[in-house]
DNA sequence: GATGAATGAGCTTTCATTCAT
DNA sequence: AATGAATGAAAGCTCATTCAT
């Protein structure tokens, strides 16, 4: 009558490391600190993974995973361009606020210790599954004569730049109104941006 | 007969920690690896700064200062607003190409450590003088009519966000082809986003 | 219908830590190393030797018995003293090449780890049933006249030091033949060393 | 007026490690237990040893290099080739009385901790200075017509196994008599075994 | 007998900072 | 101003052993 499977603890191990990540960064966070957030012990923890970096490598997949599948459903609706636009704004915007620890863990770990992703997520490997949907996304946009035909990644920078910035700005409190406020403007200007000229 | 100045120490190790930082991380960095890039000892690099997070909060006040410059030139030319986004977009991009580690220990350093800068840096008291050239930049365009009116924020986050995107995929060596060859679109895809609709 | 007896299970721990303490050093080999080895699982390695420490006892006893058996046959046999040498020799390099383990773990485990067998293994007590057969061997010849009269440790420490120093100058791979070429000469080395004078 | 020289330090630290190394073993004795013998923090101890590893490998060096020497005064005298085998024995037999550590090292930790010596002091590298003596010996006993013509290292097993191995047992407190009292049966057996026939 | 998750003490190593010189 | 040896707390990780199932 096990209480607790294999499976759940793994997963108690990455939404708690994930917080303090996101919450503390990376190399504040200590095992130790992880362990006794779930409630175990600093050897047990590695047997779950075999160390911090694998851990934080896992952690990565995990939350592009997440919001790849987020995209997919929006991707595969029957909206137009302009309102899959909105719809990504405020999945985005709505998971910074619900779950600020996944797209901080994106903004603060991952972009930052370039050290620590080297090995194992070169490139986009391990963010594959979100910026897989992204280009599906500008693909379905552009086919449809919604938006102007131009470099991916110029598209996805602005996109993502634009909305990392302003989750920044929302977590150093700068902001003088609640992220759910600026979703309108914001889709706007990225439609602005990109659409057929 | 001193050879070397105060001044001068001083700017050799913001120079070295400068690149050591956003190459390697700042938790990576160790003071002793500074201290040999400077050619000094560990303990006399502690007779110019008091500490490793002085020495992060010095830096960033550094670089907000340089680019704080840069786009108070851009201000105060005569150009239009579009051609002012191309400006800033060039400057920001040559600057990337050319001091790598200045733009890098903004997006890698300063923005994920927030641990390193909560006390002293918060909101953003270190980087004010550059936010007040963008503040500036905004007022104008929207005075002139060119630039539709809106948060701040927004505005900024669109801007700052985009550019630190492309720089960082461009250090990921993600981009297809060199960042001088994005400065046309992504100009106009800024001012697309924020002109008077 | 058990197809594994507990002694079968035993021997098979024995033979798989054996191996490992002689090719890796005691420290480095874990259970968890062994029991894999063995195809078990690391708790019921407990039902089998109480610690370790015991395990590495245990073995010592087992090489032992072993040598003083194969000593004592040819201790039984018809052969002259000079002869019984080379048989000697010829039995231990032929270990230390077919079991190489066996001599290795004498070597490098047994005359090493002091700490290990201090406590149930002091003085010759583990290793007694191999040191009664060289008695045996020493008293036998000095009976026939064929060996001089000697402190037993003396001729010991040649007989059994020389052999060890040579089968460790062939595991580092240093020795120029392979060891079968010694034989000879190294047992008429010893029996010079050792005949009456 | 520093008391304590940099070299001085470093030597405390052989000093001290080479007795708890040979008394207590490589892996049980920890880098607190060698700090603390030499009074100093654990920390400037890596200012003097960049790791456990390279301490053992630099103590070897010691070890052979002060053998070495020893060896070299004895081949460098006017003694005949059985007083010399009676120098060596004699000397290593002191050694092994007056400053055990030095023996017990060679016999415990690097015949047996393979997997610390692996890179650095494969074959016979880190003790050529002692093994390049024992060579001359027995070429200039060779030459001599003294000593009969063999593979040099089945005289050196012979003769370090034989001494080694009576250390080992004068360890072990297994000796009826102190090593003082063998040196000259023992220094006559090797003689025996290795005279010209 | 058998399993393997769990424990926790303890290891090697690092590094910001200090301070006697 | 300059040196660099010294400190010591704390990190990541290991592993013999236990115990509920």
């Amino acid at each position: 009558m096990a209480r607790i499977s294999k499976e759940e603890r793994k997963n108690s191990i990455i939404s708690a490391s994930l917080q303090l990540f996101s919450e503390r960064g990376f190399y504040i966070t200590t095992i130790p600190d992880i362990a006794s957030k779930v409630g175990m012990s600093v050897g047990n923890f590695y047997n779950y993974f075999t160390s911090k970096d694998i851990l934080a490598k896992e952690l990565l997949l995990y939350i592009a995973d997440y919001l790849g599948q987020e995209i997919k459903k929006i991707n595969e609706s029957n909206l137009t361009t302009e309102e899959k636009i909105y719809e990504i704004v405020s999945m985005y915007f709505n998971l910074a606020q619900k779950k600020p620890e996944m797209i901080e863990y994106f903004l603060r770990v991952y972009l930052s210790n370039r050290e620590v992703f080297k090995d194992g997520c070169e490139g986009m490997v391990c963010v594959s599954s979100f910026v897989t949907e992204m280009m599906i996304f500008f693909d379905d946009g552009v086919s449809n004569g919604d938006l102007h035909s131009q470099d991916f990644f110029s598209a996805f920078g602005l996109f993502m730049g634009y909305l990392g910035g302003m989750v920044f700005l929302f977590g150093e409190k700068i902001l003088p109104e609640p992220l759910e406020n600026y979703k309108s403007s914001i889709s706007l200007n990225i439609y602005n941006a990109l659409k057929t000229r």
